[in-house]
DNA sequence: ACGGAGATAGACAGATCTGTCTGTCAATCC
DNA sequence: GGATTGACAGACAGATCTGTCTATCTCCGT
């Protein structure tokens, strides 16, 4: 069970599979894009698809799964070097040289939520996980910056976001820009001592 | 030509068309609903709609002509009675109201445009031209606001828009209300006199 | 050397989807 | 009142999509 790849240099079949989709997926979308598609991009076959994941839906789970990987630990690694007070801004210099690169179409989980209706879909249960990650994360850093006001900050930081997302794909990666500066100016006026609101440094009040 | 309709009380097959892909495509997507059940929903031939647009995707851009017509006047009339310095902020009431009302599927736009990929696609079109309608609204609202850095602030509150109506549907309406509150905190910071940025009246820095 | 696990290739069933076409009916126009 | 027009009903073709199944091949461990 679970061989290696049978011929050095070659990827295990269910790599090539989820690879693929992956590619094809969030190039075109998860609808758009049949199973064939995705077989033949992988160069497998049809049976490997469906002992590896049990049918298209599971599919794009695993596809969710996978790009909410790469995300977090593109995210950390972007955030590591960066001293803890920046990166409630700084993290908005990733979204926008991710808005920038050529394969950029939008973010992968906007996409799938609207393309999937049911809230009930594994896929769409995924990615509600990621959006308390994404949430506790601007939480983390809108701390660290040592802003007032930390919960409606933070979730305004994760508005504008999302915002530099579907507008970069609208308009293209100058709204990122727009969102970063917005981002500089929310901080800004949440400084202690600035022209923000209160002071308390963490109060319950909603997610 | 064009006749009306035959039994007073019933509705033109194109509208009754219309309306029943307007529902079905914003409830559950342009791709997963399919021709038949647009007819089944407008109890309409098949003919009939072969014969008013000509083919699925120009359906699909009916509808979404339509729903950019009814966001123009839905905004247009909101915000006619507020005055025009106040407008800027208070859209987002709009925004946190539509949110919240129980058959929000987010914005039909954003969803079209995640759904399909070709951006020369007639729906892409037309909601290319609605990105400009909707930012040329906020220039307006935030010069009338008497901000400073028109061009800076309006694209920032488009992004904010935007970010409301994606992670309203991720999040719920709280979203909305998030965007309101940075919003607000934008227009604060960009008052003549605050800490905002540049006088310049108008400033060609791009769209 | 042999047996089994995993991979491939592809036929197949069944559903669904778009788009065409035929035939019928009712209302309207000249 | 006869011709025209628009709508309806639904069969049909052709493509596509998901998912199953069979048959074959190739590694790998024993």
């Amino acid at each position: 069970m679970a061989r290696v790849a049978k011929n050095p240099g070659s990827v295990a079949v269910r790599d090539r599979l989820l690879e693929a989709a992956d590619r094809l997926f969030y190039a075109e979308g998860t609808r758009a894009v049949g199973i064939d598609r995705v077989l033949a991009e992988a160069e497998a076959a049809k049976a490997s698809l469906y002992s590896h994941f049990g049918c298209k839906d599971d599919l794009v789970a695993a596809y969710t799964e996978r790009r909410i990987a790469e995300a977090r630990w593109r995210i950390e690694a972007f955030v590591a070097p960066i001293p803890p007070q920046e990166r409630a801004t700084r993290i908005f210099d990733w979204i926008v040289a991710w808005a920038e690169s050529p394969e950029f179409m939008g973010c992968p989980l906007q996409r799938m939520v609207g393309e999937i209706t049911d809230a009930g879909h594994p896929a769409r249960i995924l990615a509600a996980g990621q959006r308390e990650w994404m949430l506790a994360r601007f939480v983390e850093w809108v701390e660290a910056a040592g802003a007032v006001n930390v919960q409606q900050v933070a979730t305004a930081l994760l508005v504008l976001f999302d915002g530099a997302a579907i507008a970069s794909l609208q308009d293209g990666p100058r709204r990122a820009r727009d969102a970063r500066w917005a981002a500089e100016e929310l901080l800004k006026a949440a400084a202690p001592g600035g022209r923000g609101g209160r002071r308390p440094k963490t109060r319950k009040q909603g997610r």
